[in-house]
DNA sequence: GAGTGGAGCGCC
DNA sequence: AAAGGGCGCTCCACTC
């Protein structure tokens, strides 16, 4: 039986020290509480043993781990699990740190969770000192008995997963959920391979050479005085809405908005010149060379990422837009001497999900294929394109233009996928909850939508205020709809995840160092590479079993094992 | 001048 | 082909 240590920092804040205790599966103590003067060392000592620890937060103590060389096999973490928990309860966005899920257990006040600062550089410099004392995060009251407050939390926590509607489910999901918050720990420690040097060519290729005095570099100021001329302005800031959309009124061309698939429908010459200028614009703002310098350290990218940030189990990542990588910069993700990134995806995931959810015979046979839009491209009058519309618009909650035929073969093909999405929309119009297939709950319907289905609360006419609740509800339905299929697929991705990371502890060397939804990347070194890519494909059919049990449905990964991200696609 | 909200982009 | 889900980030415009 796994041996379960309850763990934390000292509340009074001094740093290292801690508690530790050993804990039955039911939470009790199971052996004496100790006060431990270096809880890291304490961790790192007990690894023969590999436990399960019982934490409050894995954010706060893995990085430190890290730092010190301690990798932790599995975890329970209170703080992911009680969001998770509170969710499911409806009880959305109530602070979930151990103090705050340790005083609602005993009717205290409630404290606040410590905001999450905001990030403008790389957090986990390794080269800087630990703070000697650092403020408590736990939540809890210094006068608290820590050890207690962490086996009361857990035991509390493992009744309520109980009483969840499918608690094996539920069970699996808290622990892909920690597991994922361990990887994530780990990546932002390891950090993505970036070569500074390839990412400089790239800008002064496009852009030309950096100005030394932050101006806007060549191609960028070319392409708004080309901008200017063609509109027959002096000057004109490219970046100003109103600049912009009064200078083309001059030359009678009405903008309906500076969208750029918008401005492509417009016919005049200046329009190709001002897409290009947002191009360039982007890469310079968002990915140029104050971006690489901020956070390309020592030839990697550390982003520090926030496991269960977004409502749908996605990840969220903090600093230097981790994943928004542009495409093309991706050729300067290179790997080390010797090493190999293999890069997997997994294609097609959502539709797959769908498939697996609904239990749709129709959909299932298409996962059988590598690319099921071309497997389903015949109910789709014998067009790829069409199969993509449909399946993605139907997930999406689309409905207009071009969407209507596929989306209507959709409704006649696949019967029980479409009714699913349409149950999930419908009760969210309704302002109900609805759940992932693992149980992660979707947020309480906003105040928004609160007040615009009140009504006639509003002193709106009637015609208008009726019309915009409308809007509002169908917003939430497109909401709901898509909630239970990227929630989904965002666990089965944690569930993945959670495999691969300890796969990958058979081998010596590779390292977990960037995941973005449904895609992962594993830096190791050359002659693992394909071990590596074996493992992933196991791992991901482990996924789906783990998940939904002998259903039929595939989910197959799109494997590359390159020296360079910029070549897995 | 600091903070906020919207527009827009690019990633999935 | 039209414009539908989730984010983070940057810019501008606006407010105080």
């Amino acid at each position: 039986m796994t041996v379960q240590i309850a763990a934390t920092y000292d509340p009074e804040g001094f740093k290292d020290r801690g508690f530790v205790q050993a804990i039955t599966e039911d939470g009790d103590a199971a052996g004496p509480a100790r006060a431990v003067a270096d809880l890291e060392a304490e961790i790192g000592s007990a690894r023969a043993e590999s436990p399960r620890w019982i934490w409050p937060s894995t954010s706060d103590l893995a990085p430190a781990l890290l730092r010190r060389g301690i990798r932790v096999d599995r975890c329970h973490d209170l703080a992911l699990t009680e969001a998770l928990l509170l969710a499911y309860e409806g009880r959305c966005g109530e602070p979930r740190s151990l103090g705050a899920a340790w005083a609602r257990l005993h009717g205290l006040a409630v404290p606040e969770d410590r905001a999450e600062g905001a990030l403008d550089a790389p957090a986990e410099n390794p080269t800087t000192q630990p703070a000697l004392f650092e403020p408590d995060r736990s939540g809890l009251p210094p006068d608290a008995d820590p050890l207690r407050a962490v086996r009361e939390v857990y035991a509390d926590q493992l009744r309520r997963v109980a009483a969840t509607a499918h608690p094996g489910r539920f069970r699996l999901l808290v622990a892909a959920e920690s597991a994922a918050a361990l990887a994530a720990a780990e990546m932002a420690h390891h950090g993505l391979p970036w070569r500074a040097d390839v990412h400089g060519g790239i800008l002064e290729e496009v852009l030309g050479p950096r100005p030394p005095d932050g101006s806007p570099p060549r191609e960028m100021a070319a392409a708004a005085a080309d901008l200017a001329a063609a509109l027959g302005v002096r000057t004109l800031n490219p970046d100003s809405a109103p600049q912009v959309t009064k200078a083309f009124a001059d030359v009678g061309v009405r903008l309906p908005s500076l969208r750029r698939w918008e401005l492509k429908e417009v016919d005049h010459p200046a329009i190709p010149l001002l897409l290009k200028y947002k191009e360039l614009s982007r890469l310079y703002s968002f990915n140029g060379w104050v971006w690489r310098d901020t956070w390309v350290v020592d030839g990697r990218f550390r982003p520090e990422y926030t496991v269960g940030g977004v409502v749908t189990g996605r990840w969220a990542a903090r600093g230097g837009g981790a994943l928004q990588i542009a495409r093309r910069l991706r050729k300067a993700v290179i790997a080390d001497p010797g090493w190999m990134f293999v890069a997997a995806d997994a294609a097609q995931l959502e539709p797959r999900i769908l498939a697996a959810l609904a239990r749709d015979e129709g959909m299932a046979e298409a996962t059988q294929s590598d690319d099921m839009y071309t497997a389903l491209a015949d109910v789709f009058e014998g067009s790829r394109a069409q199969a993509k519309i449909g399946l993605l618009g139907a997930m999406y909650g689309q409905t207009g233009g071009g969407a209507a035929a596929p989306l209507a073969l959709m409704r006649r093909r696949f019967p029980k996928a479409t009714a699913l999405l349409d149950d999930a929309a419908r009760e969210g119009e309704r302002g109900r909850l609805v759940r992932s297939h693992l149980g992660r709950t979707c947020p309480p319907p906003s105040q928004r939508w609160q007040a615009a289905i009140a009504g006639d609360a509003e002193a709106d006419a009637a015609d208008d205020s009726n019309r915009r609740s409308g809007q509002v509800a169908r917003a939430r339905g497109r909401f709901t709809r898509n909630f239970v299929i990227q929630a989904t697929a965002a666990e089965w991705a944690e569930v993945l995840l959670a495999l691969l990371r300890q796969r990958l502890r058979e081998l010596d060397g590779p390292e977990l160092v960037f995941f973005q939804h449904d895609e992962v990347l594993v830096h190791t070194p050359g002659e693992h590479a394909s071990a590596v890519a074996e493992m992933i494909g196991e791992c991901a059919a482990r996924a789906g079993r783990l998940m939904f049990g002998s259903s039929p449905v595939r989910f197959p990964m799109s494997v590359h094992s390159v020296e360079c991200y910029g070549d897995a696609k």
